[in-house]
DNA sequence: AATGAATGAGTGTTCATTCAT
DNA sequence: TATGAATGAACACTCATTCAT
């Protein structure tokens, strides 16, 4: 019996969140080129200006095709807004998912590796736009974080708790709640170069650095749930 | 010798930040109640609804005065931004200063009841509120993260060093870099709660929920640094 | 060998200054009814207010568009002004070209009948409006006085030169630098009747009084150039 | 009897004019020196950029007086820009009604010295200024023009005038209509330098180039008028 | 006489959206 | 489906002028 199925109650609020988030994109969008082009450049424009910043005149003309032509594959700017977010939250987050899977001999080391994997690709320059993107709109597009939560957190957390509910299982950690224990693990992930890069605060991302920030949070870890 | 004076290179990037931080308001702005009445509208829909969503007319209608008033006292909507991001910064964030400075029998109870402070005062609508915007506008008004970084974090951390510090010194715990120590305390502070908060997403803010948060990281840091 | 082409080095400077008034306007706009429309209200404020006191609701009300459409056939008012004054200057100066082409057996009677065209076109509204325009608008449009230059009096005193050259040729006039003669004659031209004009000095515009200052016009060139 | 004196009516229609001319500036305007400094910068303002383009607190600003102060020397923008032009025009082209009045032994040399003269000062950038500013505002203040004929054009043609009668009375000059030939001299005075510069349009104004003009003029108006 | 905050109509310009072609 | 001209409300901002101090 898995021991993070136990008893989980006071932070288990995801369930409304979770169904929101598969709603799919309206059928056959996106496979369109035109749709696609349209896409691409308004996640370029989101990205680095945000949502009231950009125009769709702005869209239209980066992405070669006529204003009227927007409103024939969207309803609308919001419609426009929600469908490249979730295209790209499922195109890149997805990266998340796999953090970890390659096995490693040494615990420490499996760790040092997955935190610096998690740190690499959250800083990346797109992570940190969608996570601007769902902060600053998260009052007029609630559902943007449903979605990030389940393209990008929600995997991860799940890969974590697996690979911790292994090493529960054969003893070379003791946790009592795996769930928590995954989530811990990412939230430590964030200290410093995540949480600076968030807000463009001037910050070494060099490799040394990343290192240096997953060995604290393995040694941390370790030091939290070794046996 | 404090143990935290020693060796911590690499991430030690604020130098240019906290300067800038510490530009103060145009002498004056504020004390005529004109000045405090639209530094109030502004405010409230700032943070309500962002920079870009919020009107000069809609402020000016919300404090009662005219729109060209406004531009009186402030030079344009970007200056009016910056002065009511720093006022605010600095009278609401300041309360964070004093975390943990009560004297606790036992320290864990201590180290609880810092985690669950910070936690409050970190999902408190207009902490949110401050942070959201700075995220939002970190492109376009880059000078707001130093601000909240001078008014916000920068004091908590110093505040919880100076105590770990003090706590090395009586042998309650052994911590070799004490800035990076308090660093990890406020980012495991945001495990869950503040995180989901930050994003609008459903959460547990009840006290209960805040306490088992605080509690675990309390347990976690003394497994970390208890001698 | 055309004795205008010995030696004119100190006021041959209109090189630079042709060359831009030759740019022409952005294809197709003027063609379009709306566009003509547009145009048409502009000229007639502008010319009546100058470009400051005409306001581009002002153009669209009277032109019958909603303001926005102004946008989508100009950049913005400047544009807008400088399209106006290159079509205006354009359809309505070059008028001025086909001057003294009459031939007359009697040569004073042919200079004072091209004084008198000139005067009589240079006093219409219309040429008033735009010398005035160019002036008003020198530090801010210094294109303007190109365009002028270009439409208006470039080819008349080209138009001038070539009647003098093919006079001096047949003996009737000596002439030794033509170009400055032309650039005389219409000096002379403006003489009282034009200058007060363009002061909106009152002034008798009779026949009688152009005929007069024509004469007086035409005696003194001959004076001044006849063998 | 001054043979000027016999034959003009076709062009005498200054009478109105020259009476408006003659109002003077409100009484004690201009003494005191918070006045001065006001016109003094509204002038400086006026001249660069026009009426339009001027605001009230910018000569405020540069007066460095408050901007209700402007209001209690003048009742509006009108009336300040109307004192300022005309204190102008009466401090600055009284310089022009001296022209001429140096005795020379050769006339052709005091005609091109006077040609000389009047050139050099009509390309003075104030004056240019101050001509821009009559024709640009024509329509909306038409006194201007008025007041720059009356302390401008009117006594620099009433000196020539006197001047070439007394040459017609010693018989070096031979001229039927006195006032017409003083106009005549002044107009042609403003043949290609005076012209372009009041078009802003490259010229050049180098000591070379006015003597260039002065000696036509003078050549031709000796061989329109000499005996 | 001097101030400067207050005003509200006005400016040029941009916006998301529509619709006839 | 694709276009691009048309719209009118909204935007940030400036203006000349007033008036209590």
């Amino acid at each position: 019996m898995p021991p993070h199925a136990q008893e989980q109650p006071f932070y288990k609020t995801m369930t409304q969140t979770e169904q929101t988030a598969r709603r799919l994109p309206r059928s056959g969008r996106g496979t369109s080129s035109k749709c696609e082009q349209i896409l691409q450049s308004a996640g370029q424009l989101f990205l680095q200006q945000g949502y009231e910043r950009t125009s769709m005149s702005q869209i239209a003309r980066m992405a070669g095709v006529s204003k009227g032509s927007l409103y024939n594959h969207f309803e609308n700017k919001a419609d426009l807004f929600t469908a490249f977010f979730e295209e790209r939250s499922r195109t890149r987050l997805n990266t998340l998912k796999s953090v970890s899977r390659a096995p490693q001999p040494d615990l420490r080391t499996a760790l040092r590796q997955a935190a610096a994997t998690i740190i690499t690709l959250m800083i990346d320059p797109e992570a940190i736009g969608l996570y601007r993107i769902v902060v600053a709109e998260a009052n007029e597009f609630p559902n943007l974080a449903d979605t990030l939560w389940h393209y990008g957190v929600s995997r991860t957390l799940t890969g974590l708790a697996e690979w911790f509910a292994d090493k529960h299982a054969t003893g070379q950690l003791v946790i009592r709640d795996i769930d928590l224990a995954a989530e811990q693990f990412l939230t430590m992930c964030q200290t410093r170069i995540i949480h600076r890069s968030r807000l463009s605060l001037p910050v070494d991302t060099s490799q040394t650095s990343i290192d240096g920030v997953a060995s604290m949070v393995a040694d941390s870890f370790l030091k939290m749930y070794a046996p």
